[in-house]
DNA sequence: ATAATTTTCGACCGCGAGTCGAAAAAGTAT
DNA sequence: ATACTTTTTCGACTCGCGGTCGAAAATTAT
């Protein structure tokens, strides 16, 4: 009952990281259980399949991540800072290089996607409240916040997406996010610096 | 010179339709030889790994989307419904109905991603000379067309990637498309219908 | 100690992508 | 027609990989 989930916690961090590294296709189940030193039917005992390991490590990383972009929420900043931080959180970090660049690998691609769609599954409804709060401060004059929530971050996930974006696309996007909301024109220019930095 | 070229196209037909209908994940190349009476090698001849194969399939479908598209830019109709009208072509109709489906299962997702980096790519340009001609109009009063029609067509390509969408999410969207090009409000109100019927 | 349960093992299976050397077909020159 | 070149076709074969299975070892319960 314990050591079982010592074991599976210490195959999704190996997972992990050669996902990461290696890219998911081209981590093959032979390499995660050579590296853990474990035999085909151990991990088989563990995991039904490659892809629900996939699954896994994806949750796992976007754990992390969420919980970052709660304290952000949490945080005593302005609403329209809560909403930029939140979606900035979510941008790969120096730790996480290798993500980004074995992301754009081909054989890559399912993971990339998968983790988009989880990730826009878990930062909509946190967002929603975020820009709730902001309306009911006036700074939004619109309904349907989810849905326009909603397209924020798939714009977000999608303009940079990879390591090259140009200042045009940066002002412009906050433009956007201005616009998709009703807020104060210029009330998110604060964005640049962040998505420079 | 002339036979090969016949036998490449067949291939890249029957290719396209079993992907379409069993999915690129589910369909193996020896699913494509029995199809075409061929033995493997034949195929190898013409392609070189089934991933190209996949890549050519989507640019002859892309083909055929575009030449659409390119219809409605030089139509007679008003720079409005020319916006919309080449991202509504690019929505799977009933002739392609087996797409939507397969693309959402796993085994698609690359396919998906592929079909969809091209789309934008392709689309892209097309609509930025709609966007300025309507800006020349004085219809979108902003400037960074580009960036600004690219940002739709990502909206466009995930907000209603599935079969599944309110009709909520279709209002915000169209005050989204207005919003982002400082549209007229209500300018682009034709397109509820366009989505619906 | 014994039985029941959990965990581990690794040989084995089958599928599917891609290779290769050689044969057949088609085309060209003499 | 013939010989030579090029294009096209063939299918047996390799190899890697995901996944299975029955049985052994380790743990826990009674």
């Amino acid at each position: 009952m314990k050591k079982g989930e010592k074991r599976k916690l210490e195959l999704l961090q190996i997972a992990y990281r050669m996902f990461l590294s290696k890219g998911y296709g081209n981590t093959s189940v032979d390499d995660i259980i050579e590296e853990a030193g474990i035999a085909k039917g151990t991990y088989y005992y563990y995991f039904e399949s490659k892809e629900q390991t996939l699954e896994e490590v994806i949750d796992m990383m976007l754990d992390a991540e969420e919980e970052k972009a709660r304290m952000v929420v949490q945080a005593d900043i302005p609403i329209e800072q809560k909403l930029v931080g939140v979606i900035a959180s979510f941008r790969p970090d120096a730790s996480e290089a290798p993500i980004t660049e074995a992301l754009h690998d081909t054989e890559n691609l399912i993971m990339h996607e998968k983790i988009r769609n989880k990730l826009i599954a878990r930062l909509v409804p946190l967002l929603s409240e975020v820009g709730e709060q902001g309306k009911a401060q006036g700074l939004f004059e619109c309904s349907d916040i989810p849905e326009r929530v909603r397209e924020i971050v798939i714009l977000s996930n999608e303009l940079f997406d990879g390591p090259q974006y140009t200042e045009t696309e940066i002002k412009v996007f906050i433009d956007t996010i201005e616009r998709i909301l009703y807020a104060k024109p210029g009330s998110m220019g604060f964005i640049t610096q962040l998505l420079q930095g």
